[in-house]
DNA sequence: ATACTGTTATATAAGTAATATAACAAGTAT
DNA sequence: ATACTTGTTATATTACTTATATAACAGTAT
């Protein structure tokens, strides 16, 4: 697993787990239909508790990125990246609000911003197929 | 005050307040040097605690996006939307992965993020002065 | 003096995060 | 059939965070 967990984080450990599930998958290290490791694999492996992982793996559910079943285990959405939620434009204009806001009171401009954008997208979208 | 507090939302009360405050400035609603109201003043008008508003005016104190005087009150920086924090970039490098990771997943193609970012910053950048 | 600043100190209530054990229900493997 | 694996549910505990409430303190104005 590519997964790497800080304990001394600010941000909390399921929150690592899920957004460290979703860079992979935006990286191509997991793709559609793919298998995840079970809960209690993926919390020994990473040496925390099994509830932590299946509260990321939860919250990944609701947004649809993943599929839980309760005897097949956990498996990457088939529909992942290619279909998207209701109302995912208005999440996403928020947090780019937010973040651009913030961006600005440190004096980051906009080509800045831009350029940044597009070499992530370039260094994630790449590698998947 | 264009400051409007959710006491519904996920997000914390001293979050929400500070987010909407670097918003102010990055809209041009607040200008560099700028008075913000007192802990008191502000808390009593969104009907929350001085502590709740201390506490986001002390983030973003450490941003070093407004100042703090003990008995002159609460300025936005003057440095703000000029100056930036050395390690700042690094930090918005990791938020922005963050958000064009999940973007990805939810089947947000780059073209489609980076005209949302641009219509942001359009949308912001234009009325400060 | 009075009134205003942010700060500090204490206390409390409610919620969250993370852990630990144990048991359950449904499927798979041998 | 038995054993093992899956996620889930339940209970409990510890620690931390959030938000509130009061009160007092230390400057700085008027």
């Amino acid at each position: 697993m590519f997964i790497r967990i800080d304990l001394n984080s600010e941000e909390t450990l399921y929150s690592q787990l899920s957004n460290q599930i979703k860079y992979g998958i935006a990286k191509g290290y997991l793709k559609p239909g793919e298998d995840l490791p079970s809960v209690r694999g993926l919390a020994s492996e990473l040496g925390i508790n099994l509830h932590t992982v299946a509260k990321a793996y939860n919250r990944l559910k609701e947004e649809g990125i993943i599929n839980i079943n309760r005897s097949r285990g956990v498996k990457v959405s088939k529909q992942v990246l290619t279909n998207r939620g209701t109302d995912y434009e208005t999440i996403l204009h928020g947090k780019i609000t937010k973040l651009v806001s913030e961006g600005i009171c440190h004096g980051i401009e906009k080509d800045e911003f831009m350029q940044m954008v597009e070499k992530i997208f370039d260094g994630l979208e790449g590698e998947q197929k």
